[in-house]
Parts: structure tokens; sequence; C-alpha cells
DNA sequence: AGAATGACCTGCTGGC
DNA sequence: TGCCAGCAGGTCATTC
């Protein structure tokens, strides 16, 4: 469900709660999309360290080893002194002693998997071919023009891709191509200097002031806590096709680019 | 090696 | 009203 700001929020939602609690009982439900990769009475005993985020996955640290939490497509997190009992769609439990992070995916896209330490193999698979962190001081104009200028991909699915730069997800790579000026369809290598500023500005401000605005994007999106994101962040192109560009008045198009859609003005943004 | 496809799983919407 | 096709916020493995 998530994109980088809808993760973040939740991050920054049950972080300092769960720090310093001690792991009483792990509860796996049905099969996520990746196994745990340790037996749950493993993790009894560990302390949470601290919660950490890169890209769109969520890192717990343990006292002896991390758990990577991805919320895949629909997943959502909630972190209470006590939870009701599991529901259809809740498939993993933490709980601590300072109350219980719950995971809820009904499509079970979204996955927890134990690592015995961020250079373990599995961490390594899945956090290791990762880009940028968009929020971070690391993204620089010249590092983004560098990812962006060695690959020959349509630079909407190499923003998707995660590769370059982490988080930018299927609504936010239209949202940040339009503010642009770009067509999802250029290649990323042929995007000039002042258009790959444009871009640069707008990953770095959308995502931004969506983790300002408490995670926007989603339709029932709410934080760990229960909090709902509010809907302030209105999307410009995404899923508008057929309606009037919010900029000129063409009509917004829409298009499909690796079996996602992808939303543009044919105006503001230019092949 | 890089780039395009398929796969994973469930729920909701829109058209007939 | 009911059913079915198509679509949905992600990303890894496989294929070309």
């Amino acid at each position: 469900m998530p994109e980088l700001p809808e993760v973040e929020v939740t991050r920054r939602s049950f972080a300092s709660e769960i720090t310093g609690a001690q792991i009483l009982a792990a509860v796996p439900g049905k099969p996520l999309r990746w196994p745990l990769g340790c037996s749950p009475a493993r993790l009894v005993g560990q302390r949470v360290q601290g919660v950490r985020r890169r890209g769109k996955y969520l890192l717990v640290d343990l006292s002896a080893g991390l758990l990577l939490v991805h919320l895949g497509m629909s997943g959502s997190l909630r972190f209470a002194p006590s939870l009701p009992p599991a529901g259809m769609h809740d498939h993993f439990d933490l709980v601590t002693s300072q109350g219980v992070l719950r995971l809820n995916d009904p499509r079970r896209f979204g996955a927890v998997v134990f690592a015995e330490s961020q250079d373990a193999a599995v961490a390594q698979k899945l956090l290791g071919g990762l880009g940028l962190e968009p929020l971070s001081d690391a993204f620089t104009f010249e590092a983004l023009r560098a990812g962006l200028r060695a690959s020959r991909a349509p630079i909407k699915q190499v923003l998707l891709g995660g590769k370059v730069v982490v988080g930018v997800g299927n609504i936010y790579a239209s949202e940040v191509l339009f503010l642009a000026g770009i067509r999802p369809t250029v290649a990323a290598a042929a995007i000039g200097d002042v258009r790959m500023r444009r871009l640069h500005q707008a990953i770095s401000d959308v995502l931004a002031l969506a983790v300002e605005r408490g995670g926007s994007t989603l339709r029932n999106f709410s934080s760990a806590a229960g909090n709902p994101g509010h809907f302030q962040l209105a999307a410009r192109v995404y899923g508008r096709a057929g309606a009037p560009c919010l900029a000129c008045g063409s009509t917004i198009q829409c298009l499909k680019q690796g079996q996602r859609s992808s939303f543009f003005c044919p105006r503001c943004q230019r092949p």
C-alpha cells in the first residue's frame, strides 16, 4: 500500500513507543511474501533497539539481529498496548513488553523477515541493490543525474525500479514527472539538466511534504497509532485520465508501462 | 548486462 | 441483483 511517505509516517508513529521493549512472543499468521527465516522462539527475549527505514522497508533493530518489515501493496501496521484477537487479514503479531505490533495485509505481498545482521544474505538480497534515499543528504542533483544517465529505459520505469532512487512509487512517479515537465516515456539518460533539476526538486519536495502531512497518498492509510492520513496532496495527474490538466486544461492521458498505469499531461510534459 | 515479462494474493469497481 | 473481468499503493525471479 505504501509509498515512502506512508512507510516513514508509520515508522515515526511507533518507533519511540516500541524502542526498549522486550519481545514476549512472535505470532505468524498466513504466509506472507517471504518466510520469517527463523523460529519465532528466536525472537523471544530480544530487545528492540530502534526502528529505521530504508526505502520502503522498516528495519526493526533487535539486540541480536533485525526484522525487515515490508508493507507490500496493502499492508499496514498497528502498535497498541493491547489488540483484539487477530482478524482475517492480520498475519503477524510481535508481542512486546510495551505493546503489540501487528501487521494487517489483505494481499499478503508484505513480509516480515529476520536477518542476523544487516550484512546477512537475506538483508543484502533485499536491501543491497537499493538506490539513493530521497530524503537524505546523499540525494543530490549530481547523484540523481549520474544514476539516470546510466539508463536508457523510460524514466517512469527507472523511478519505480528503485535502483537509482528509492521510495518513489506508482503514484508519486506520475506526480513528480508532471511537476518536472517530463513525459513518462522519455529515456532516463536523455533528460537534460534543466528538467533533471526540476525532477530532483520535485522528488525531494513532494515526498517531504507528504511525510509532513501524515502520508496522504492512500485512501485507507492510517499510521500505526491509528491516525488517518489526510488527503491534502491532491493528485495533479494520477487517476485523472480524461480530466483537464490543472495547469493548461489539456486532457490527462493514461498509458501502461510495465503493466502499471502512468498518467501525464501531453502538453505540459514533453517527450 | 540491461530490459521486458510473470508471479505472488485478495478485494473492490464497473460493465453487462 | 449477480457475476466476471480488470484493476490496485510493490518487487523479486525468470526470460529474452
